[in-house]
DNA sequence: ATGATATCGATAACATATTATCGATATCAT
DNA sequence: ATGATATCGATAATATGTTATCGATATCAT
């Protein structure tokens, strides 16, 4: 058994983004101290979960009163490795990757796209929302100067592995992908496939049984 | 306990997409048998949980041959309702909401955006890959009248329980939601949030591990 | 025909994640 | 000060999902 001190499963990863919206609110609305019940009232959770994965933060509770918002806060941003942020190539210059490009979102989350590569020449040497668009060929050169360790994939199903294995060659030690098909890597790099098929059939099968 | 023959585990039916594009694939290289051994290897999956997942589809597969693809192809669609197209609004036409608009895949996943909608006048009744835009104001007859079931929500975090809210009263049913927020909806609705930030969080602490 | 083997499908063991229970403690009202 | 109460945090119970085991069966080679 892994009883892995800094090991936090990852369904709790993924909650956390999400306590970390709501107390952002909180605190907005001048909050500054919040119990797990209200939370898990709130988004739905059951109250022991939510102190489980709070006390994952190293944050601790105080009874009568709840957790300290901004302490809260700032923890998870540690947690979530939001603060020294990570730098990121996105490869396919799409509408989807467009719009990733244009989404300015994600430097909140601590990622930073800084440069773009096609296939397709009229794209490329153009800027879109301040990231320059090169082409494929220059992918190499550039990700492992920059000591680039995350590659965004929004090129179709077909193209995709290949341009897998080129950002790993490259350096790159985790994917992004949003091609729908699966990639093989070596063990040590992490493919998060964002999955859009997948909350299409979880849809689709609630709207049955509604039927 | 609760055995439904029709219930099946959310992370199951996730993976059946990824079934589906494999088997795809094999049929195009001209396979027509195709065991679950082979197809653990190649998904990175347990055997034994590639045997139960199909199983649920209700093909039964042959020893020593394995499952006919096109059986499971055609079961798989079934299951996942790819055949009997849903009818979908988009709500937010800002750069995510027009790649989403834009994205010809979706039929292909039984999903079908027929309108959109937005407060912004100027972008209004264009048409963007063949969609209308709409004046938020529409929102609600257009929605019953069509007797649409799922929403799609692209709006910034602020209004999307609003929207969530106008979704609901116009009788939509399943609500694919792009915002960071939690969305509050009666029980007989289903929430599918996508998730980006959840998904960086995964691919940080995997950099993180790494380091 | 017969035996070897790949594969299935069912059952059982295990791991993980979620939920319930309960004593301890800080706050608040009296 | 004191007692009532909300809340925490630890432990236990349950549920769910994953993996291992094993007998049964269809195919293939001899």
């Amino acid at each position: 058994m892994r009883t892995n001190i800094d090991s936090i499963s990852k369904p709790a990863l993924r909650r956390m983004p999400h306590y970390l919206n709501y107390l952002y609110e909180k605190k907005n609305d001048g909050v500054t101290h919040i119990s797990s019940t209200v939370i898990a009232e709130e988004l739905d959770l059951n109250p022991v979960k939510v102190r489980k994965d709070l006390a994952r933060t190293g944050v601790i509770g105080k009874p009568k009163t709840g957790f300290d918002v901004d302490e809260l806060i700032l923890n998870i941003t540690e947690l979530l490795g939001y603060n020294n942020s990570h730098e990121a190539v996105l490869v396919g210059v799409g509408q989807l990757g467009r719009a990733l490009l244009s989404y300015k979102g994600f430097a909140s989350y601590g990622l930073n796209i800084v440069v773009a590569f096609d296939t397709d020449e009229s794209i490329c040497n153009r800027k879109i929302n301040g990231k320059k668009v090169f082409h494929l060929s220059k992918i190499k050169e550039l990700v492992s100067r920059l000591k680039i360790r995350i590659g965004v994939i929004t090129v179709p199903a077909k193209n995709a592995q290949d341009i897998c294995d080129l950002l790993i060659e490259s350096g790159v030690l985790a994917i992004w992908n949003f091609a729908p098909v699966h990639l093989k890597v070596p063990d040590n790099i992490l493919v998060q496939n964002e999955n859009m098929a997948a909350s299409l059939a979880i849809l689709s099968q609630h709207l049955k049984e509604k039927r």
